[in-house]
RNA sequence: GGAGGAAUGGCAGAGUGGUCGAAUGCGGCGGUCUUGAAAACCGUUGUCCGCGCGAGUGGACCGGGGGUUCGAAUCCCUCUUCCUCCGCCA
């Protein structure tokens, strides 16, 4: 979230720029700003009470200590007044303090300066564009299809034993999946990202740090019985490792990878676009986070661009990196890239990457902060993630565009993963 | 799952109702000394929210939440986590 004093002291702008993320209640920024103005005058009022009491109490220990009884009797009366004062005071506080919190979640992440305005895909902003279409056969077959003929993946079996979305990959299609994280993995710690190995599942003060909660509970698995949600991506476990931590200036930036399962549920999603891979309930991704100082992250937003497009280009895809525009940039995001892949038999652009810039946006929920060397104050720091990459689609578009009469190519850098290199 | 014990500042560790944001040690930072370093010595060293032009100053925080009390790190309730033992189990 933002921060009050950033709102207080930026106004015009937070309102000006929110309008292009189609942020629908401008009126709230000046309820934040004048309900924060109600906090910190109930906050004096009940500091002056608070310090009054602290006083007597003090005083009344002394005169115990003295013996003189009747004196401190006396000056306990005097308490009993304040304290009735002071119980209204503490009560209106602790809401205002509340609903303050309430209403500050409330609003998203400003968009950077070049985020396009927009209330859909279609005005996203195509960045690059890269790779070689695939001239396909006659009879080429989208992957759900290739899926079934060559017995890499069984979706009814998914069906079977779970439900809808969440397919069973055997075979030379399991190991296909183990080759990507794999190779993913090696190809990010090779830049220098540590890697590690979190929990799936997270505790609602995880979820609030990176900003699922409270808002996006329905897209989360929400494990009742012990109040823990299914992770939909590692971005939540590995990001909300900092949280409640002040880092020194040094330390950064802190660079983390990690596979794990992710789990959605997509509610409402039925229908469109959700054929075989496409859209699934449960699927692999590899992530990778920064955690940044504030001077560096967009360089570091480019940089992690960079890395995401050589792995699509390694794997021999038809690539476009798109800018996100206003209206479609998520929540808590400042500025965000997605990278679609073609899948020529469905004859789709797929989405498997979507790099982030938060800026401070979560650090705030997170009070993830770093000191420099000099300063005393600790200050927030930036986080950055994007999917490196997300498995589903990029196995769907493998399948399908490197599908011949006689079979599947494996993309040249797999095969030392695979160890085979047709299918 | 059952029975006990514990949670204090960056770390270790005192503190069981009163001027305690908290002894002491270590670590960190600054200084003295030294050609330099070490040692020794001296000083300093948490976070957050306010008020004040400022020098300053008020409040909150001893795992989380609630309670008792004029006053809580200290007593009570509750949750979480960790340790020991028993049971179960990959």
């Amino acid at each position: 979230m933002l921060t009050i004093q950033f709102i207080r002291d930026n106004r015009d702008t937070v309102i000006e720029r929110l309008k292009i993320k189609n942020f629908k209640q401008p009126e709230l920024i000046d309820r934040i700003i004048s309900r924060d103005d109600e906090r910190r005058s109930l906050q004096v009022q009940t500091n002056g009470l608070q310090a009054e009491l602290n006083q007597l109490s003090k005083e009344i220990g002394i005169l115990f200590k003295k013996g003189e009884k009747d004196k401190a009797n006396e000056v306990k009366n005097r308490t009993t007044v304040i304290k009735n004062e002071l119980e209204t005071f503490e009560r209106e506080l602790q809401e205002a303090t509340e609903e303050l919190k309430e209403m500050l979640v409330q609003v998203p992440n400003l968009p950077h300066p070049s985020v396009p305005e927009g209330n859909s895909e279609a005005d996203n902003r195509i960045i690059r564009e890269g790779g070689i279409m695939p001239n396909l056969h006659e009879n080429a077959i989208p992957h759900w299809e290739l899926g079934t003929k060559y017995n890499l993946i069984d979706f009814d079996l998914g069906v079977k034993i779970t439900g809808g979305g969440f397919p069973v990959f055997r075979g030379k299609g399991a190991k296909l999946q183990r080759a990507l994280i794999t190779y993913f993995l090696d190809q990010n710690t090779g830049a220098g990202y540590e890697e590690l190995l979190p929990p799936l599942m997270v505790n609602e003060a995880s979820g609030f740090g990176t900003g699922q909660l409270p808002d996006k509970e329905g897209q989360m698995y929400h494990v009742t019985g012990d109040n823990l949600y299914l992770i939909p991506t590692s971005e939540i476990p590995v990001t909300n490792i900092y949280r409640d931590v002040i880092l020194k200036a040094a330390d950064l930036p802190i660079k983390n990878t990690a596979y794990t399962p992710c789990f959605r549920r997509e509610a409402g999603s039925y229908g469109k676009d959700v054929r075989g891979l496409n859209r699934v309930h449960q699927f692999d991704k590899v992530e990778i986070v920064q955690i940044q100082h504030p001077s560096a992250s967009y360089n570091a937003l480019e940089e992690m661009v960079n890395h995401v497009e050589q792995l699509v280009i390694n794997l021999g895809l038809p690539y476009r990196i798109v800018q996100l525009c206003g209206g479609d940039l998520s929540f808590t995001s400042a500025l965000t890239y997605d990278f679609e892949v073609y899948a020529a038999a469905q004859k789709k652009w797929l989405e498997v990457s979507s790099v982030s810039n938060f800026e401070s946006y979560q650090a705030n929920r997170l009070k993830l902060r770093y000191r420099e060397p000099e300063e005393k104050r600790p200050q927030l720091a930036h986080t950055l993630n994007g999917s490196a990459l997300a498995l589903p689609r990029i196995v769907a578009a493998i399948l399908e565009n490197n599908q011949t009469p006689e079979g599947i190519m494996v993309p040249e850098v797999l095969h030392p993963y695979t160890g085979f290199d047709f299918i």
